[in-house]
DNA sequence: TGTATTGTACCGATCGTTCTGTCACCCGAG
DNA sequence: CTCGGGTGACAGAACGATCGGTACAATACA
């Protein structure tokens, strides 16, 4: 029972939630009116275009928490090691410390792939890079700094469906204490 | 349109790459007819316990087969490099060079997922046991060996979820060549 | 003939969506 | 200050479509 009163970005939060745990078919709207408080006609008041749009905005949201919490602190100034820390740091809490799925994964299940393709495809896209710029940072070539970044998503986004496969979230943790001494190794 | 007369392997493959494609909820009843040419009667005469009976048969179609291509040539005689080159001219084959998703991982995805998540768990331990095995048999220590194999899978599931994300299957095939000179080096 | 398989029609439930209406609140006119 | 008309935020009820599942008669094949 949600405290009568939600902003914006709390139902976009609470869809996410929905979304991450069920899946987009899953996500039903009786289900996402459950979750954010509000009755179906009200999620429509505020998302005129209905289930995408809801899920639109919770890929929105995405985009900008990522941005600040995650790209952001990888392109900034300091040592590589600390900047990837930083990410891990933003990573374990997103992800419940392995607990929770990944929104992106999720979002590639179904006939839903394919309108939210393009937006999804972006954002692992300016992830890699951010990864890249650091590994780069570190003195590896472009081409090397490019298949490590995309080894590293490789891991986390695996690590994360494993480590739920498993029932065991350590998987997780494990995975991303390993990243920046292989990320940077010679 | 199937031709027809289908064997139940058949059908229990066809259900699979609806599953695949469509997640549990999305592979509805009229999506499963529609695929194997046999009507909703048909299909309840065969799987008698209805959608959750089906993609049980895929998840049994996948433990024999998952174990016939690649868990027991992983416990194959053969050196190391040549176990893991036999497993990932398997999953090429099964993941269709990293175009298609894992069934796995698709059933990971919401309430079904509590329904199979034992058995989706043992073939993943099974599978990790196996690749443990062979990285063993390479001289590391049984520790180093299942850490290494469970990121072996890691890589595996994440390669296969980012390749289809970015729509560039060549991750997949990147990732798994790259396999067995990392597991297996010192 | 008997058994295995299938088509047709249907069930109640739930899907995403829309319509209608109500309530609280703001703001300018009197 | 009061009042009335808009305005945004919400709920209830209902829409047609489809969901997973069932009953049963007809067919196909032995």
């Amino acid at each position: 029972m949600p405290p009568a009163l939600l902003s914006r970005e709390e139902v976009v939060a609470r869809v996410m939630s929905v979304v991450r745990r069920q899946g987009y078919d899953g996500a039903s709207l009786s289900a996402l009116s459950k979750a954010t408080g509000l009755g179906k006609s009200s999620l429509y008041h505020h998302f005129p275009d209905g289930k995408d749009d809801m899920v639109g905005a919770v890929i929105t949201h995405l985009e900008t928490s990522l941005e600040a919490s995650v790209f952001a602190p990888l392109r900034a100034a300091g040592s590589p090691a600390d900047r990837l820390r930083a990410m891990n740091g933003a990573l374990d809490r997103f992800y419940a410390d392995g607990r929770e799925a990944c929104v992106l994964a999720i979002l590639g299940v179904g006939d839903a792939s394919r309108r939210f393709h393009p937006r999804v495809k972006r954002i692992f896209r300016d992830w890699i890079d951010a990864v890249a710029s650091v590994i780069r940072d570190s003195g590896q070539s472009a081409e090397a700094a490019q298949a490590r970044a995309e080894d590293a998503i490789v891991r986390i986004e695996g690590a994360l469906m494993l480590a739920r496969s498993m029932g065991e979230p350590s998987i997780f943790g494990r995975t991303l204490r390993a990243l920046p001494e292989e990320l940077l190794r010679p």
